[in-house]
RNA sequence: GUGGGCGUGGCCUAGCGGUUAAGGCGCCAGGUUGUGGCCCUGGAGAUCGAGGGUUCAAAUCCCUCCGUCCACCCCA
């Protein structure tokens, strides 16, 4: 034999990507299926925007100075010369087709939900990928407090079915073009006089996205950001009255939270209502969920002044919590028959029968060809196979079927037209 | 982007300078003629992450890179 070629490199997934193997499948079909029974009961309908768009319409909408348009933004060019982007966040796309499908004339507010991949080129860590997907719903056309209630309870009430506790919400108000800039400025003034003692992102901030200041998590600004004005203290009576709003619609909904005045989202279309949903124990990172208002969107993108609350929520962290928190997901059905066959004539009866259980909605699986009834059992006790057909020449020659229940070691010839129909009386499906 | 831990067959791990890299799990096959889960036996499967260096000799020491995990940051 001449040498042999050298083995073509082996390939790994991609830094921050993730393959879900079967073992974890059961833990996503779980938490898919309840976020759309979830959003199916609060009367929103799923769309599916594609998984990249035009690079402006997440450049112009997440904007300038945040870390995910700065550095995390996957760009290519297409072949014909497009500058595109991989989604960072679900948002954006979803208020682009609102504007080009005309959603503005139906009736008002739209409600819509989706899960799906996001990109961001950041560096991985437990719970924080390249590739992760979001569970989002958006309800766009409505400007009221009641809007933002409904989202905060559709997000809590998938936390719940999912059987997840301890969670702590922060909920915040960061007013709107009225204002904010009031407050904008009175953060500057107060920040200008501890310029020196303050972290270089915080001098960067101070310049960019002021409102961003406030959630540094450096140490020795801690001590200036607690000192720095409130922002509550600066909404207009609209503000306030809408954020008082949302707060007795939570309370009557018996939902708690806490008021956070660090929470905030630098944008100036991010209006009023901002929360965020974490992990009750480590408070540090990780937030599971997070959303709020945003106003000023929908006329960023070209579309007419139309108002919008939403939320975002990570599966692969749900998931990762839901593990924590010593959970099972709903076992997958288990494996009814295992059809073993031990000579070439009794392949085409084998498929057959496996085709009949099938059809009466049960799991079954042929044997390979070619093993010892001995192996083949093996396999069957491998995948717990509830039973095992058997089928040789004996039972090819009369047309029956050998059953064997591999819990309790019975078996029983019967014809093998009648075989499919014996395992489903004993087996639920 | 910054810092730290770790990289030995599919998985877990032993070996930490010296002949053909060891074990467990898993996989495949046998333990007589058509029968599983226990047990026994055998087999396949590793250029010890990659490259360079030190040495008579390196999986074992040094350097670089890569990967991975954890933390910071940020976010979901």
């Amino acid at each position: 034999m001449a040498d042999p070629e050298p083995r073509p490199r082996k390939f790994a997934a991609p830094r921050g990507t993730t393959d879900v193997l079967p073992d974890d499948a059961p833990w996503w079909s779980f938490v898919r299926s309840t976020a759309a029974q979830v959003a199916g009961r609060f009367g929103y309908r799923r769309i599916e925007t594609p998984t990249f768009e035009h690079a402006g319409v997440y450049l112009r909408s997440v904007g300038a100075g945040t870390d995910i348009v700065e550095k995390e933004v996957y760009l290519f060019e297409d072949r014909g010369g497009d500058t595109l982007a991989l989604r960072p966040e679900g948002t954006a796309g979803v208020m682009r087709a609102y504007i080009e499908h005309g959603m503005a004339s139906l009736p008002q507010p739209v409600r819509l939900y989706y899960v799906a991949p996001n990109f961001r080129y950041d560096r991985p860590q437990a719970g924080r990928y390249r590739q992760h997907t979001q569970f989002g719903a958006e309800c766009v056309g409505d400007p009221s407090p009641l809007a933002d209630a409904e989202m905060i309870d559709l997000l809590c009430t998938f936390y719940r079915e999912l059987g997840l506790r301890h969670l702590n919400l922060k909920l915040n108000s960061i007013g709107d073009a009225n204002c904010r800039p009031a407050y904008v400025e009175a953060l500057r003034d107060y920040y200008r006089q501890h310029l020196d003692g303050v972290c270089a992102d915080d001098r960067m901030r101070f310049e960019q996205n002021p409102m961003r200041l406030l959630d540094c998590k450096e140490e020795r600004c801690q001590p200036i950001v607690a000192g720095a004005p409130r922002l509550r203290a600066y909404l207009c009576d609209a503000c306030r009255e809408h954020f008082a709003d949302v707060q007795a619609y939570l309370t009557a909904l018996g939902i708690g939270f806490d008021l956070d005045d660090t929470l905030v989202r630098g944008l100036d279309y991010y209006t009023r209502t901002a929360f965020e949903v974490q992990p009750l124990q480590e408070g540090s990172q990780s937030a599971l969920g997070g959303g709020g208002r945003y106003d000023g969107l929908i006329e960023l993108l070209g579309g007419p002044p139309t108002p919008g609350t939403g939320f975002g929520t990570g599966m692969e962290r749900i998931i990762l919590n839901l593990k924590r928190a010593g959970l099972e997901p709903p076992p997958p059905r288990p494996l009814a028959l295992y059809v073993a066959h031990l000579t070439p004539e009794a392949a085409p009866l084998a498929l057959r029968l496996a085709g009949d259980a099938r059809a009466a909605g049960l799991q079954a699986v042929v044997a390979s060809a070619g093993r010892s009834l001995k192996a083949q059992l093996r396999h069957a006790g491998a995948l717990d196979a509830r039973f095992a057909a058997i089928i040789g020449a004996s039972e090819v020659a009369t047309g029956e079927v050998t059953l064997r229940d591999l819990r309790d070691h019975s078996e029983r010839r019967l014809a093998a037209a009648a075989a499919g129909d014996a395992v489903a009386s004993e087996v639920p499906s």
